[in-house]
RNA sequence: GGAGAGAUGGCAGAGUGGUCGAAUGCGGUCGUCUUGAAAACGACAGUCCCGCGAGGGACCGUGGGUUCGAAUCCCACUCUCUCCUCCA
């Protein structure tokens, strides 16, 4: 949610800026509109209130019996015209706020301008697509060969877009999950374990309502939600709480599994387990001051970057333009990992600085002073990172020709030795 | 799932129709005293909204209702605690 001040003293600015996003500016309007009503309504309801609260003291201590009639009756018109108003005020207020949250977050200055995805910027690239020396393949191919990923089971099971791990596949995404927490804990990040199902008013806070409803599973008889990540319920942690400046800022990794409707368009990713309605994902999220937020955000994208480099894989960074940017985010950054079987560059990593935007949502604030006023801080959120497509990468870039795949240094230690995957 | 109790400021805990934004204690901030600290004493101190300001309004779990007036009365809901039952 943007500041309703900011809309208020430079809406012709605040349009200019959502207009690099190719987002529609009308709501600006519509929110002024309603603000102005509103504050309309409540200038007049205040009076009102200030005077049935003088006159309803002053009845209180009146001995003459008509005169106080007199007054209790004249009251009676005034509370009922309050009534009227209050409820005025709060259909305003609740028009005000939807209009709102369908307001999506102001691209940083920073951010290239853009029309969509084809217009994000590569600014950093380690190691290259080798020559491996025979044809790599697929990884759905390396997991039915090495008996590691069950697709068929898994449709059986849940339908399209769902698969089972076994044996050496089970344990090295198990693996890899809790090794990235260990890394991440020694970067600096607490490891936090939340519930995977949250309200509906957690799903506001983060921004995945009103935008994402089509894409989120939810239980309509308890009134929950399915996380579609982590950031959903980590981003809640504080919710209408006022942090002392001393606790922050607040690092804070976490494991859960996302659940995505994702109702696309049949025919793109459908192979292999690249996008799945069920996904791991281990995320990094900072609480922090709105003065060093893009300070963190680097350090967020370089701790993202190192957990690539250590699993000795190729990566590239992008920065999103305006037109790919989403829509909480102010400045993103895109990790991505060479699958050499798939031949493509794999999305694993999204760092994002969204400033105060969950956190006026959620209403996430701190005290910069003992005694001053709370203020918004600023919240950034990054995968450290997406399971699936970190093992798609594994799989494929440490492939033999044998189709046997080499574990990462790094994992061994949490497989059990084992520095292998061959066929059972 | 069954029975009971409860929800008030950072915490503890009064308050059962007006003088209550709310006693008291602890904690907190500032000051006096002190070489310093402690103690003692004094003062200050919640959040949100409207207003240039003076000031005004709202908030005692949430949402409704009664009333000129609700922390206080009524209804519904949510949550917490205790006991029983069940369960990984």
């Amino acid at each position: 949610m943007l500041d309703i001040k900011l809309l208020r003293e430079q809406p012709e600015w605040v349009k200019q800026q959502l207009a690099r996003t190719g987002s529609d500016t009308a709501l600006v309007d519509a929110v002024l509109a309603f603000d102005e009503q509103r504050r309309a309504l409540l200038t007049e309801v205040e009076a009102l209130k200030a005077e049935r609260n003088a006159v309803s003291k002053a009845i209180g201590k009146m001995k003459d019996a008509a005169e106080r009639d007199v007054k209790i009756a004249e009251m009676r018109v005034v509370g009922d015209r309050i009534s009227e108003l209050d409820r005025q005020v709060a259909d305003v207020e609740t028009d005000q706020r939807l209009a709102m949250l369908e307001i999506r977050n102001l691209p940083h200055a920073s951010t290239p301008d853009g029309a969509g995805e084809e217009d994000n910027i590569v600014i950093y690239q380690e190691g290259e697509p080798r020559d491996m020396g025979f044809e790599p393949k697929p990884h759905w191919e390396l997991g039915e060969a090495l008996g590691i990923i069950d697709f068929e089971r898994g449709v059986k099971i849940s339908g399209s877009r769902f698969y089972i791990l076994k044996g050496m596949g089970a344990r090295l995404q198990r693996a890899l999950i809790q090794w990235l927490l260990d890394l991440h804990i020694e970067q600096g990040y607490s490891e936090v374990y939340t519930p995977f199902v949250v309200k509906e008013e957690a799903m506001w806070g983060a921004g995945q309502l009103p935008k994402f409803r089509d894409n989120l599973y939810r239980d309509e008889d308890a009134g929950l939600w399915l996380v579609p990540t982590a950031e959903v319920p980590v981003t809640n942690l504080y919710a209408d709480e006022i942090l002392d400046a001393s606790q922050l800022p607040i690092f804070h990794c976490a494991y859960t599994p996302c659940f995505r409707r994702e109702q696309m368009s049949a025919g793109r990713d459908v192979r292999g387990i690249k996008r799945g309605h069920q996904f791991d994902k281990v995320e990094m999220y900072m609480f922090t001051f709105p003065d060093r937020s893009y300070d963190d955000l680097q350090k967020l994208r370089a701790d993202a970057e190192d957990t690539c480099r250590r699993l000795g894989l190729a990566f590239r960074t992008k920065e999103l333009c305006t037109g790919d940017l989403g829509a909480a985010a102010t400045r993103t950054y895109d990790l991505e990992l060479w699958a050499p079987g798939q031949q493509e560059w794999l999305e694993v990593s999204s760092c994002s600085n969204v400033e105060a935007f969950q956190a006026r949502r959620a209403n996430l604030r701190y005290r910069p002073e003992p005694g001053a006023k709370p203020e918004f801080l600023h919240t950034l959120n990054g995968s450290g990172l997406g399971v699936p497509r970190t093992m798609i990468a594994i799989m494929e870039n440490y492939q033999q020709a044998d189709r046997s795949i080499i574990v990462p240094d790094v994992l061994r230690p949490y497989m059990g030795g084992i520095a292998v995957i061959t066929a059972a």
